[in-house]
RNA sequence: GGCGGAGUAGCUCAGUUGGCUAGAGCACACGGUUCAUACCCGUGGUGUCGAGAGUUCAAAUCUCCCCUCCGCUACCA
């Protein structure tokens, strides 16, 4: 009888930097769902890797006066070692500069313009040569350039088309009868509403602007943009041919069972992803699970404030298992989790010394008190006994139904309670009163048995969460953990086997004030290595909602990556063209929030004898109250423009890095508003 | 602005198709116990179930409206 495939992915990781822990718990995530696929008897392949191309990365190498793919290769070798250092069971680690990967990308880029469903077409819209942007008339302002103010031309760069709507009716219906398809539910609504019902656009899949990408084989001005590149990951990675020649493991494993990915990027998943699959004549994948976000709880992460936690930083401190543990139970199925040092703290010795490895322990050590550590079944029972074999059978139920709806959190309480059961046991059996009298030595012997069972069964549901610990549990107790299938009852231990004479502590409770204080050097070595790199403040819970434009999953950079900025140079202007831009510097004398936007200020500025009334994108950085009394620099010849019901006279002028973080331009020394600056 | 979700004990959250004194875990307090990592077991609450109104014999649960927070989306000089 051969086994049931099953095949789970991850999103691939964006190599432009170092994955803090929300972006690791994805893979914990995946590999505690494959464990326990295998421990069911599936046949599970489990796929993840790294996602290298596109502008950034090519940016951020020059940057670094590298080549792209020497970046890559470390960013991507980085990220290996955080998975491993995981103990993820993956089996295979794909990069998207991978050689099998990028000729099947091409072949597929080929076959879907060969047959129709991608053409090449213009930006619809208008360019702004200087900018070197394209923008579409919604974007326009009084048909200008929104970015310069200047005039626009119509569409020229050439770009490629995937004709998205000619497969929009086909997944409607797919999504439709398929529940399963878009996990949680509730994000099947927002694909549905905002994009499905309204009509899908063509999706551009090649870029000229930068050539960090995998070549278009009959055109070689373009390369191919990102999602049709990093989502083929999923089938090329099994050896996928375009052609039709499939190897063993496409055609034993596609569909895939689970495409594990975060939240933001549901839509590439659920609309991109399955309308190139009908395209290339595949089967879709069974269910898309959007995964909520683990974020820090402990003021916001900031690399300048150097409080961004690292996998290998709480590994150092807590134990790869415990960090497993914590990032596993502390996701709720729909909604964000938190991490912080504390909260970590606190479940690692709650759930793990106290309850787990105490529980282990006395139980160990009874043995060897008893019976020089001999565990014997003697059959001489009590009916104490049937709801601790009752609870140990359930949970074994109870465990897979909570995996089957991925409700991994819940899956980890159910087991959690039987070592709780476990603890009671002890009490309702006190051992330690049987162990006074001769008489009971044959009960005492059969209760130990049955907490040794107890315990073997819990370890053994316990694996695919935390491998170590369940291991390390199992060589204590002198036996081998089980499979689901022989989980099915109760009293496998093997009679008279021998545990171990020394338990060793599983886990150490941690006492809060040291954990505070090595979290504390932790903070300050990170904050010195980013004082060092200059990075400005920022929000890091903003950044961790923000959607990645290009990768098909957000990392956080690295804090020690070099800052500097790439410049892309614009086509040269005369001065006369500069000459039409009147800039003066302005006073805000008063500012209040845009109620209807998130994003915009609105503020009354005096520029000399008069005022204006501008706008700007800045609320992330400024609060209406900071604004009040700033002298800043205003390009002030700007054409109004309404925007959310209001009018816009004019543009406060701000710098922005490469983290999308802005700053106003302030005069360095005190000049009067309406200055002119020229 | 459009669509959707959420607001329940100090904290994190469960609460199925409306139905008996509204629950769990953590934290806290007290009691028990001593095999064990000062651990385990038991007991305990004052929750206006976001506000208001309505339907009903009965509403945390349904309807309406309002407030707050969040997500997706649009706009974002």
């Amino acid at each position: 009888m051969s086994k049931t495939p099953y095949y789970i992915t991850t999103a691939i990781a964006y190599t432009s930097g170092k994955p803090h822990i929300g972006n690791t718990y994805e893979i914990v995530l995946a590999d505690a769902i494959a464990r326990f696929k295998r421990l069911q008897g599936f046949d599970v392949r489990f796929q993840t890797g790294t996602d290298e191309h596109g502008q950034k990365i090519e940016e951020k190498a020059k940057a670094a006066g590298i080549t792209p793919k020497a970046f890559v290769d470390e960013v991507s070798t980085e990220i290996r070692r955080i998975w491993d250092l995981m103990n993820t069971s993956y089996d295979r680690f794909i990069r998207t500069t991978d050689e099998d990967h990028e000729k099947q990308v091409q072949k597929i880029f080929k076959k879907l313009y060969d047959q129709g469903d991608i053409y090449k077409g213009y930006y619809e819209g208008m360019y702004c040569t200087p900018c070197e942007s394209f923008w579409t008339p919604s974007q326009l302002v009084d048909g200008k350039c929104p970015d310069c103010g200047r005039p626009v031309k119509p569409a020229r760069e050439e770009a490629y088309f995937f004709k998205m709507s000619k497969y929009a009716d086909r997944l409607i219906d797919h999504i439709n009868t398929h529940p399963e398809f878009i996990r949680p539910v509730s994000r099947k609504n927002e694909m549905m509403n905002n994009f499905l019902l309204p009509g899908l656009q063509d999706l551009c899949v090649s870029r000229t602007s930068f050539s960090w990408g995998i070549p278009v084989t009959f055109d070689d001005k373009h390369v191919t943009y990102v999602w049709l590149d990093a989502l083929s990951n999923y089938i090329t990675g099994l050896g996928y041919d375009c052609d039709g020649n499939h190897g063993d493991l496409y055609k034993k494993y596609w569909p895939a069972d689970l495409h594990l990915i975060g939240k933001d990027i549901i839509r590439f998943h659920t609309i991109y992803w399955p309308i190139f699959l009908m395209a290339l004549g595949e089967p879709l994948p069974k269910t898309v699970f959007g995964h909520p976000w683990l974020l820090q709880g402990d003021g916001k992460m900031s690399k300048s404030k150097g409080n961004v936690l690292y996998a290998d930083d709480l590994v150092d401190v807590y134990g790869v298992d415990a960090v497993r543990y914590f990032v596993l139970h502390e996701m709720p199925f729909e909604n964000d989790g938190v991490i912080s040092w504390d909260l970590m703290t606190e479940r690692a010795n709650s759930d793990l010394a106290n309850v787990l490895g105490n529980l282990v322990n006395r139980t160990i050590s009874m043995s060897n008190k008893y019976f020089g550590g001999l565990v014997e079944r003697t059959g001489v029972t009590d009916p104490v006994d049937e709801d601790l074999k009752a609870v140990a059978m359930a949970t074994v139920k109870a465990a897979c139904e909570k995996m089957d709806e991925l409700r991994v959190a819940d899956a980890l309480t159910e087991i959690f309670g039987l070592f709780k059961r476990c603890n009671k046991y002890i009490d309702e059996t006190t051992p330690w009163v049987l162990a006074k009298d001769e008489a009971n030595k044959r009960r005492l012997a059969e209760v130990m048995y049955n907490l040794t069972e107890a315990i073997t069964i819990g370890a053994s549901l316990l694996f695919p969460f935390m491998p170590e610990t369940a291991e390390k549990i199992a060589a204590q107790l002198n036996t081998s953990l089980r499979t689901i299938e022989e989980l099915n009852w109760f009293g496998k231990y093997l009679s008279g086997n021998k545990v171990t004479d020394k338990p060793e502590i599983l886990f150490a409770r941690k006492d809060p004030k040291e954990v505070m204080e090595k979290a504390e050097a932790i903070r300050a070595a990170q904050a010195a290595a980013n004082a060092a790199a200059e990075a400005p403040a920022e929000s890091g819970q903003k950044e961790a909602a923000e959607s990645h434009p290009e990768g098909a999953e957000r990392v956080e950079g690295s804090p020690a990556e070099t800052k500097e900025i790439a410049l892309s140079l614009k086509s040269e202007i005369t001065y006369d063209d500069f000459a039409k831009l009147q800039f003066a510097v302005g006073e805000i004398i008063s500012c209040e929030r845009v109620k209807k936007s998130k994003k915009l200020l609105c503020s009354q500025v005096k520029i000399g004898d008069t005022t204006k009334q501008i706008l700007s994108g800045i609320q992330a950085w400024y609060t209406p109250e900071e604004m009040v009394g700033k002298k800043v620099m205003v390009l002030v010849n700007l054409k109004p423009a309404v925007m959310a019901g209001l009018t816009s006279e004019g543009m406060l002028l701000c710098a922005e890095d490469a983290d999308g973080n802005l700053a106003l331009m302030t005069p360095e020394k005190g000049l009067p508003s309406g200055s002119e600056i020229g």
